[in-house]
Parts: C-alpha cells; sequence; structure tokens
DNA sequence: AAACTTTTTTAGCCAAGGCTAAACTGTGCA
DNA sequence: TGCACAGTTTAGCCTTGGCTAAAAAAGTTT
C-alpha cells in the first residue's frame, strides 16, 4: 500500500485550507448533477456503441454490457424515451433520436480522450477502461482539452 | 465548442472495438460500487476536515458545505454512526472513530493527489477543485500513484 | 426564570435505480 | 400449423438520498 509520504514535494500536503462554504456547497452540487445524467449518457452511449458494432441495440445485450437485469434496462429505455433520446417500439430494437446520437457522440469522444490519456500517462489498459469509465463524467471542457493537447504531444514525442 | 478534430493523432479516435460483454459489465460494476461508498467517504473526509480545521463538526456547517438540508445530514449521520464511522451523541458535535479518521485521511489524500495532479496539468484552481471531488472516487491505486510520481516530476522540474 | 431563537431530530413524501416474479410477444423448429 | 423457448415488458418490492414540516432540545437574551 503506497504511502506518498518518501520525499520530495508531496502533493497529498494540500494548502489546508477549506474553500468558502458556498464554493464547497457547489463543489459537490456539481458532484450531484454529474451523478444524474451519468447513467443516462452511459446507456445512450452504449446505445450508440452497439448500434454502430453490432447493427442492432437489443434489451438483452444493454442488460449483459451493463450487468443489470433486463428488467432495469426496460424500465431505462422507458426514460430515455421520455426524454427524446431514443425510438423504440415493443419487442423490437432500439434506435437513438437526433438528439440521442448528439449525446452518444459527445460521450463517445469524452470516453475516448480520457482513455487515450490515462494510456499514455502509462496506465495500463485493463485499469484505463476502468478509471475512464468511471472519471469521464466528471472531467470539465476545461481539463478535457489539456487532457487532449497532453496525449498528442506524449503521442508526438513518442514517434 | 471544442471538437478535437483538427489535426494530428487524435485522442478521441479510440480502437473501436467494445471489451467483451462481462468485462464491460464489470466496468460498469465497479462504477457503480463507487457509487456506493462515494458519498459516505464524502461525508466522512469532510467531517474530518472540519474537525481538523474548526475543531469541532457540527451538522448545520456540514449541511452548510454539502449543499443540502440539516434533514439529510441527520440522517447521514445517523448512517454513517450505523456504519461504525463516527460517533455522535444527541444534540452534540460528532467525531470520527478509528475507521472513521483512517477513511477520512485515506480520502484527503486522494483527493489531494488528484487536486494537484490537475493543477500541475495546468488547470485553473477553481476548475481543478470541482474536476477533483468528482474524479478521486474513480481513480484506481495505480492511477494515483501514477499521478502522484507526476505531479512531482512536474514540480521538480518547475523549480 | 421565561421567552425567544437556533440547532437537531423525526416523520413522511418523492424519484431513481437496483431486484424478482409473472405475463406477454415473437421466432424457430418439429 | 402449433408449441416451446427466448426476449421483452409490467408489476411491485427495497434502499438511497434529496426534500418539507413539525417536534424537541439547547442556547441566548432580557
Amino acid at each position: 500500500m503506497p504511502t506518498y509520504s518518501d520525499n520530495g514535494p508531496d502533493p497529498s500536503e494540500q494548502d489546508t485550507n477549506l474553500p468558502p462554504p458556498e464554493q464547497h456547497a457547489r463543489q459537490y452540487a456539481a458532484v450531484r448533477d454529474a451523478h444524474e445524467t451519468e447513467l443516462i449518457e452511459d446507456y445512450v452511449e452504449l446505445i450508440g456503441d452497439l448500434l454502430d458494432h453490432a447493427g442492432e441495440a437489443r434489451a438483452t445485450d444493454i442488460a449483459a454490457r451493463m450487468g443489470v437485469r433486463q428488467a432495469t434496462v426496460a424500465r431505462m429505455i422507458r426514460r430515455l424515451n421520455d426524454q427524446g433520446l431514443v425510438t423504440n417500439e415493443p419487442y423490437r430494437s432500439i434506435f437513438l433520436t437526433e438528439r440521442g446520437r448528439a449525446m452518444a457522440e459527445e460521450s463517445r469522444k469524452r470516453h475516448g480522450v480520457v482513455l487515450q490519456f490515462l494510456r499514455s500517462l502509462g496506465v495500463d489498459d485493463a485499469t484505463a477502461r476502468i478509471d475512464a469509465e468511471g472519471m469521464e463524467h466528471h472531467v470539465s471542457e476545461t481539463t478535457l482539452g489539456i487532457m487532449h493537447a497532453f496525449t498528442r504531444s506524449q503521442n508526438k514525442a513518442g514517434d
């Protein structure tokens, strides 16, 4: 178990001051907001991937890849439909609306940037995939841009 | 709105293959697991910070900093108590148990590493704080170690 | 000491996202 | 053609984590 206390400047020794209460609250609010959209985005992204890769997105496959039951997927699909992100007729495959496609594309891109960034930092593939899945929804546009630039510079340097 | 499609190797162009279903499911399961402990850790970390910084952790302050109502805090405190992370007598300040202190310390360290890493990447302070808050629970030990090393090397280079 | 204010707690509502069980639809094969 | 099985949907349960409203305790002020 690493302790990060060997020597040199220690990044875990941040300035010990707490942010002012309102700013602090905004930080947590941002996390809560992210959580609300997170799962929606994951479903939409996965449906997009399945459509691209397998030609269709069936509830069974979504359930298997999400690691949840089909009943859970069915209800989520209804919610996505309510929000105008997918179209679905009973017992048929699921398709993305224009908005759904846009969200899937956005999500896929964001996911890709984070994943490649982690890899270019030197994180092994399996770990990078897990971390990217969790991190992707919490990375701001600003940070995403910086990650993208970093990855590109690393790749260039690696040539 | 950045498109990440200017030129050069594009990190968003990841290999298009989906992971095998079981691995994919494990990734999502990891995210769900993280979500379960996330809020607990945030509360414990905040309580630890308040104890260190203000000498006591009162429900009002926790509520203000979390950006939620006191009723929400009260119920969460009971849950933390049930899990053996805090001790509290009615109408008194809250304290951490040994386990709670360990979790707070762990969390604080992790948070610090991620925050400093983002800063040393060049992310502005306000953004780094928000992103760190969300990312911290989704960063594996492996990645955390790499972030820590990166930050130290950057700081050294910056001298 | 009594009254008022603040803090804490409790009770109860709601939505989200898991689950199981059971009903229903569609498909493929005898 | 009809039947069995796989896939899908619905119904209903549970926990979590927000909320408001109201009760109870603590603290403060006159």
